[in-house]
RNA sequence: GGGGCUGUCGGCUAGCAUGGUCUAGGCUAGGAGACUUGGGCUCUCUUGACCCCGGUUCGAAUCCGGGCAGCCCCA
């Protein structure tokens, strides 16, 4: 087998494997500055299909987009002590402009908090002018210095961030919540991604904020990843930054706010949960096209009938509002097209050749399960539709089951360390809720806390780590 | 944060140990043409590379130093 295709074993060498399987399925390219990926024609379109989901979402709860600089004058940044602390290691500045040094440096933004909130305080007087719940698609820049990868760690990624400001905690913790099911729906139901959502600790949430709920993915190497956050910022920012309004009852208050934000690694995410050792396998919701037509030319014999057919399938689904591309180049055989549309995880594959044309037929190849079935020609929308809601779900369970066979109970230390070594995934474990065994059990394993679960779980030991009475049941896992 | 490895046509690589025979070989890909077409066809012609900077040397793809970039392992 040529290069063309992927040559290591997701199950064997799945670091190989993701790197390969983005490369060659023209997702991203390397780009020639350190860190940094191009995002091809592809992983854009499927980003494209994230915005036009949560767009559509959050416009409906009442948020508006908007544009803010991407320069953080190193002054806003420091307003908020934690918050500085948090971001200022991988911040990367601007210092000259021109041929001339600036007086203060400025920021690549890291997250836009500081800069969105020194105009919060202008804009917001009365609390007429709450709730305020404004959006932004951009980019953003954190300067990595450890192993960068491909969608999931790179210098510079792509991001929507939330900001809203509300006259009470009790609203800001509402919000914080639509979001939080807002991102969950985009990832199963969009990216047929499983999550599990929860609060973080203390020591992993947003630096600056009240408190950070998280949206946590488990990938078939046991690792897992984090795919969206929704902090309430409390009023940490509020009081630092001066964003007061003069109340129903006349008194001036702080007002308390959130953001919240997923980025470009969800691309990363469904290439690792959903890829396979042939390559992408893309859920139909987010792919760019969910069918290729290949026309199987014979002997020359009926070339134009079995074109005319393809064509008539292609303008067929693409009535159906099902984005069909057909494959019609002449300098590629159809075993090789397979393999191509195949290694870029195109759902369905439609097969026109002499034997459909006799049966009044065409073959429709799966990509998730890569079965052949005929289906009749007057079918053919209706059939593909199920189809791709067929493989849509079936993408879905097939991650769910193995996300519930991976999340495993311990009652010792001994077995934590041992289900962590051996088999990975989360860990559900009690927790004393003391940080000094978090931060123990994160030295000595590598495994975090992930989430706190909402829904307190019944306690059935005692703590994991030191042994004294637990109050907590917990997520813990390796995380990317 | 610590350790290790790698960089040669667009992609994968041979050559490097022991400097000269390298005018850098192969496969693949790209271009032209022919022949094919139900799982990466075949043939002919053709295009195309020693990561960058410096050093050692009569001579560097090969040795040395630095830089840049990528990968892997450990924490």
């Amino acid at each position: 087998m040529s290069e063309l295709g992927i040559t290591v074993k997701k199950s064997k060498q799945f670091s190989e494997w993701y790197t390969q399987v983005i490369l060659k399925s023209e997702l991203a390219d390397y780009a020639p500055i350190k860190g940094c990926i191009v995002f091809r024609a592809d992983s854009y379109a499927i980003w494209e299909k994230i915005q036009d989901f949560l767009n559509k979402k959050i416009k409906e709860t009442g948020h508006r987009n908007v544009y803010f600089p991407i320069f953080v004058p190193e002054s806003f940044l420091k307003k908020e002590a934690e918050h500085f602390e948090g971001f200022v290691p991988e911040c990367a500045w601007v210092t000259i402009g021109g041929s001339s040094e600036l007086e203060e440096r400025l920021a690549l933004r890291p997250t836009s908090e500081t800069i969105m909130y020194s105009m919060f305080k202008k804009w917001i007087r009365g609390w007429r002018d709450l709730p305020l719940k404004l959006n932004q698609w951009c980019n953003i820049v954190r300067w990595e210095t450890k192993a960068t990868k491909p969608f999931l760690r790179t210098r510079e990624f792509l991001w929507q961030e939330g900001h809203t400001a509300h006259a009470t905690k009790e609203e800001a913790d509402e919000e914080v919540m639509v979001i939080l099911n807002i991102y969950k729906d985009l990832a199963e139901n969009q990216l047929a991604i499983p999550v599990l959502v929860g609060r973080k600790t203390e020591s992993e949430k947003f630096a600056g904020a009240l408190y950070t709920d998280a949206l946590e993915a488990l990938m078939p190497d046991g690792k897992v990843l984090q795919l969206g956050t929704s902090h309430n910022l409390g009023q940490n920012f509020s009081k630092v930054f001066g964003i007061t309004f003069i109340g129903e009852d006349e008194e001036e208050h702080h007002v308390w706010q959130t953001s919240w934000g997923v980025t470009t690694r969800l691309i990363g995410a469904a290439v690792m949960v959903h890829g396979d050792d042939r390559g992408l396998v893309l859920p139909p919701r987010v792919a760019p096209h969910q069918v290729v037509i290949v026309p199987i030319p014979y002997k020359h014999v009926e070339d134009e009938t079995i074109m005319e057919k393809a064509r008539g399938a292609l303008a067929k689904l693409q009535d159906n509002g099902i984005s069909t591309i057909l494959d019609d180049r002449k300098e590629y055989t159809p075993g090789w097209k397979f393999n191509h549309w195949e290694v870029k995880g195109v759902p369905l594959r439609i097969e026109i050749g002499p034997k459909d044309l006799k049966n009044k037929q065409v073959t429709i190849a799966r990509r998730d399960t890569l079965e052949r079935t005929a289906v009749k020609e007057g079918e053919l929308a209706k059939s593909i539709t199920q189809m791709l809601e067929d493989i849509q779900d079936n993408l879905f369970n097939r991650a769910k089951k193995v996300l519930d066979e991976n999340i495993t109970e311990v009652k010792s230390y001994d077995e934590f360390r041992k289900v962590l070594g051996e088999k990975g995934g989360f860990i559900k474990a009690c927790w004393c809720s003391q940080p000094r065994c978090e931060e123990k059990i994160k030295e000595e394993t590598g495994a975090t806390i992930r989430i706190i679960p909402f829904e307190k779980e019944k306690i059935f030991s005692n703590c994991v780590c030191c042994g004294e009475e637990a109050d907590k049941v917990v997520y813990f896992a390796r995380a990317y």
